[in-house]
DNA sequence: AAAGAATATTATGGTATTATGGCGATCCAA
DNA sequence: TTGGATCGCCATAATACCATAATATTCTTT
């Protein structure tokens, strides 16, 4: 699978941040949407780390949308939930064991290079705002 | 990662098909491939089983190519080598577990659904011709 | 100061992927 | 017809990653 739950997670968060007028925090969020909280929590951070939340400390603090839905393209709430790009696959992980040693330069990496770059394209043009 | 090395496989080896005159043994496509026999055999034998590959069992036998290469979309490869088409997200696998119990329904459902067409149209559209 | 809430770190069970080995069934060729 | 080559199938091990849990710490507001 191409994406795990942590998007997914994500997404479904972000949706209900965004209906919500003042900050979430996340273990209102996690039973809201039934989701682990402690799991939750990660993903959170990550969304903040990455510039799409704000979190706020503190008593009534919680989470918020740090910028409008229309400029936080889906590849960058994917990246920041999983903790790195969705990939095809990854030749790399694989250096030690790649058939013939010719990493990047093997009958199928075009193929692959443009299958990523499709994948890549789609997700970067589509922004929150666009899906939900 | 959306494919394993299950597809790597297959498509280094229906390459390697491709090229040969006469049928190709799994264990000298294996050796030349620097790929595990037993592993490999098995993603062959699927590859036969779909269709994509004609076997020859006895002396001189091996796997040749089943059609032309133009004939044989990619998806139909992958789908033979990792047993199932290639997912971007299975909702349906979590069903225990769906938040607020919505399959198929929630925020995010169409976004993924359009991803996956995406995948499924581009994949379905190219042959093994197109790549190699 | 005290309470509420995010942040960080570590550990763990489960499951999919990856890889291996062996043996029987089948077929071709001499 | 006989023997070697090859496919076909099953069972299993090892590895890696996903998803989750638990806990302690830091920060902020009231």
């Amino acid at each position: 699978m191409l994406l795990t739950r942590a998007s997914e997670y994500a997404l479904l968060s972000l949706d209900t941040i965004r209906k919500a007028e003042a900050p979430i925090g996340a273990e209102q969020l996690a039973n809201e949407l039934c989701i682990p909280k402690s799991f939750l929590a990660k993903i959170l951070q990550n969304l903040a780390k990455q510039g799409i939340l704000e979190s706020r400390k503190g008593a009534h603090g919680g989470f918020l949308l740090a910028k409008d839905i229309y400029k936080i393209p889906v590849y960058d709430i994917i990246f920041a939930a999983e903790g790195k790009s969705p990939t095809v696959f990854d030749c790399a992980q694989y250096a030690q064991t790649c058939p013939n040693g010719t990493i990047g330069s093997c009958a199928i990496s075009p193929f692959l290079l443009k299958f990523q770059t499709r994948i890549d394209d789609f997700l970067f043009d589509l922004t929150l705002g666009d899906i939900l």
